[in-house]
This record gives structure tokens, C-alpha cells and sequence, in this order.
DNA sequence: TGGACTTTTGGAACATGTTCCGAAAGTAGC
DNA sequence: GCTACTTTCGGAACATGTTCCAAAAGTCCA
């Protein structure tokens, strides 16, 4: 006897490496080591084997990353959500937001070509939430993904920029003034806020601006079709 | 007599390149050849020059887009709006958008830590524009610039999924179900619309979901500081 | 026992962005 | 002319994601 009992009925040479082995060296490591460190020949050092297997249980760095991200939102995101239609929209388009913004490495894959179609159960479950929101607010189905993907858009912008701007100092550090090199003269607004920008950008107003964004949409939708 | 008349006064060995050769040399690669073939390597060739003789006129592959980048702009963004604080906002983060989702490879550097800073004056005055229209309707400073970032970071979720999905069949090719491998009896609503979903999010409803965006944002600051 | 087939494994190689460091080519002052 | 100094240039090298291809290690059937 040779193979484990699950190799029962299987052919082929029996893998070393299952998939899940790979999950957990990568979460190993971005927990040790910091997410920069996570690359494909580093995993593969983290478990003794060589980097061109990764490959074979793993299409992608996109793939392992995405896996990745839908364990933790499997552990991250609260099946709970408000009754009312409108509340119920904005929670779920919350704890994705607060989701993905806990995971910054999120970034890289965020904008994956069907990306919402990987996406594992519970994250769906807050997909579900707002077009299920927005249809017994009164939309159609049509209007109702239309409401999820303008909302999905912003949440997308607001992650990847905010990730990309960590690390900054809130306040007037490395540049002189924040529009330099520009004629002023004609962008009064702008001279006129001056050096308030990065402070005023450094504010975490997602949900404010997603209040505004979600009445918006649901007005627009039932006036066009009431 | 050895240096042309405009390197009087200058010190150390005289420059064979310049940054404007670079940037045409890279528009036309793209041009011709397409933007993925635009790499630091190929845009050397093209100018006989070394590969790392670039990075002593341009600081990065980012920074050299955002100049191609500018430059589009200076072309693309007309600096006529709606006199409206409404439609000349609406017109402006329109005329944003189009001019990014015309220049594809714009995606790789939209989110570059500073990039609004590092915008030209044709690309400012459109912000600019956004601003003002808010302040014009009675928003004060700090909520115009809420505004201006709320509708930024839609438009940037917006096109960079847009043009990371780009190449894709509008109706149902490669996956059997979109929402695959997932428990549908608990996603109704997902389940209900089934296969439509790929041809939904093909549409563009940028501009709908923006006049939206605008209409709840403007309402909003009104509302608490009337 | 032995061939056919299948799956896993991993070394070599490639293109990419980027940094290091030394060489080249000028000017400035003596 | 000679020595400093400054700026530009570019080859070598590195880490990265990824693909190619051949070897390894099983099962299955005659």
C-alpha cells in the first residue's frame, strides 16, 4: 500500500501539495512577513516545494489572491443586515466597503475581469442584499443592478484609491502646495482651498457620499418607473 | 564650438535625449504598435537609446504616463461648460470620464498615490469646474470637495472596471452561470436574474447613475447646511 | 510483468520594471 | 593643459509573474 485512502480511484502521480496547504502558507505569510512579501516563489519557499507547482493548484497570483480574499470575507462579513430596503442596501454596501478596506492587498485583484463572478458565497450574499434591497424599495430588476453596479463602482474607487494613498501624511509634507505648477488664476476654488486639500481628502467619507449616492439612485429609478 | 546655443551655462555632459523625444516616441509606439507593447525596453529601441538612460528624463513607467496622459487632456477636455452649477458639474465629470475611457492604459496610473496633484491644467479646470458648480449651488468649500471626491472615485471604479472587462462577449460565452458554484437558493434575486447579468453590466449607465450620484449629493449638503 | 495513460513536480527561460555603478562628455577655475 | 565637478549615458544585475518542457510517480488493463 502506497496512497493515502483518498487516492482511491484516482490516477496519476499523487500530489505533495493540496490547495489548501498553499491557502494557509500565504495567509502564514502575510501574517508573518506583511502582504509585500507574498510573492510566488517566496510561497513556494514556504513550503519546500518549487515555484512552478504553485501553478498547478493555483491558475493565477489573481486566483490565490481572490481564494484568499473570500475566506476572509467568509469570517469578515455579518449575514445580518437591516429589514428596510434602503438600510439594508447601505449596511451591505458598508461591510463590503469595510471588508475589502481590512484587506488592501484586496486592490490588486479588485478590478479582475468578472470578478463579482468569483466571488465566494457570503460576499454574494451582500451582492444579493442590495439588488434585493433596491427591488422591494420599488425598482425593477433591471433598475435594481443598475443601483448595485453605480454603487459597486464608487466602493471599487473609493478602495483602490484609498489604497494606494496610504502611508501619506495627512497634513502639507512633501510637496510645497498640493496643485503646484498650475496658473492659479484661473482655478479660483482651487487656489482658494490652498493647502486644506490633503486634509480634506484624507477624510473617510465613504459613507456619507454612499447616503447621498443610494437616495439618489432609488428616486431616480422609482420617478422613472413609478 | 561643440554645444547647441541652448546648452550655455550649463555644466556637465550635454543631454542626447529630451523628455519631449521620449514622450513622442511612446505616442507613437502606442500608436502604432498598440499600448501593452509600450514597455520601458521597446521605447528605448525605438529611440537607440539605452533602456535605463530614460529613467534619467522620466522618474517612472507611471510618471510617464501621467505626462502622456496631460497631454491627451490638454487635447480632449474643452474647457466650455453648462453655466449651471448642476449641469456644468455633470458636464465636467462626463467630460472626465470620456477622456479616460478613450485612453485605456490610463487605468495603470488613475490610482497613483497624488495623481490628482500631479494633474494638468486642462485636467484641473475640470475639477475645478466640479467645485465650483457645488459651491455655486451653496455648498460650502468643504462639502464641494466632497462632492468633487464622491464623483472621482465612482468615475474611477467605473473605468477601471470597464477597462479591465473590455475584450468580453456581452452575452454568455465561457462560464456556463454566472454566479457559478454558489448556494442560488439563498441568492433569489440573483438566481431570478440568471444569465441577464453579463449583458446588464455591459451597458454603459455611467452618466444615468452619475446625474444620480450628483442629484443625492447636492441634496444632501443642502440639506444640512441650508 | 509491462506498456499506455494521467497527473504532479520543478528547473530553465523569458519579459518586465527598476536600481547600481562606472564610463563618457562636457564646463569652470587655475 | 590640468584637475575638479556635473550631468548624461547604458550595461549588468535583480526580483517578479509566468510559460515550456521533460522527468517522476502513480493507476489501469492485458
Amino acid at each position: 500500500m502506497s496512497g493515502t485512502e483518498s487516492s482511491r480511484g484516482r490516477t496519476g502521480r499523487p500530489p505533495l501539495t493540496s490547495r489548501e496547504q498553499i491557502l494557509a502558507a500565504a495567509r502564514r505569510i502575510i501574517d508573518r512577513d506583511g502582504w509585500e512579501k507574498l510573492t510566488v516563489r517566496r510561497l513556494a519557499a514556504e513550503l519546500g516545494i518549487g515555484a512552478t507547482t504553485v501553478y498547478h493548484h493555483v491558475r493565477d497570483r489573481e486566483d490565490l489572491l481572490i481564494q484568499l480574499l473570500n475566506q476572509h470575507a467568509d469570517q469578515t462579513l455579518s449575514p445580518d443586515l437591516p429589514a428596510e430596503p434602503r438600510e439594508r442596501i447601505v449596511a451591505a454596501a458598508v461591510a463590503i466597503h469595510d471588508s475589502l478596506a481590512a484587506w488592501p492587498w484586496a486592490a490588486e485583484v479588485l478590478t479582475t475581469d468578472g470578478f463579482l463572478g468569483r466571488l465566494g458565497e457570503s460576499a454574494l450574499r451582500m451582492v444579493e442584499a442590495v439588488v434585493a434591497g433596491a427591488v422591494d424599495h420599488g425598482c425593477t430588476p433591471e433598475q435594481a443592478v443598475h443601483v448595485f453596479r453605480a454603487i459597486w463602482y464608487y466602493t471599487v474607487g473609493e478602495i483602490l484609491v484609498r489604497t494606494h494613498s496610504e502611508g501619506r501624511r495627512p497634513a502639507g509634507d512633501g510637496r510645497p502646495a498640493f496643485f503646484a505648477g498650475a496658473d492659479l488664476s484661473r482655478l479660483p476654488r482651487l487656489a482658494a482651498l490652498g493647502d486644506q486639500w490633503p486634509a480634506l481628502a484624507a477624510r473617510d467619507t465613504y459613507r456619507e457620499a454612499l447616503r447621498a449616492f443610494v437616495d439618489g439612485l432609488l428616486a431616480q429609478a422609482t420617478a422613472t418607473a413609478p
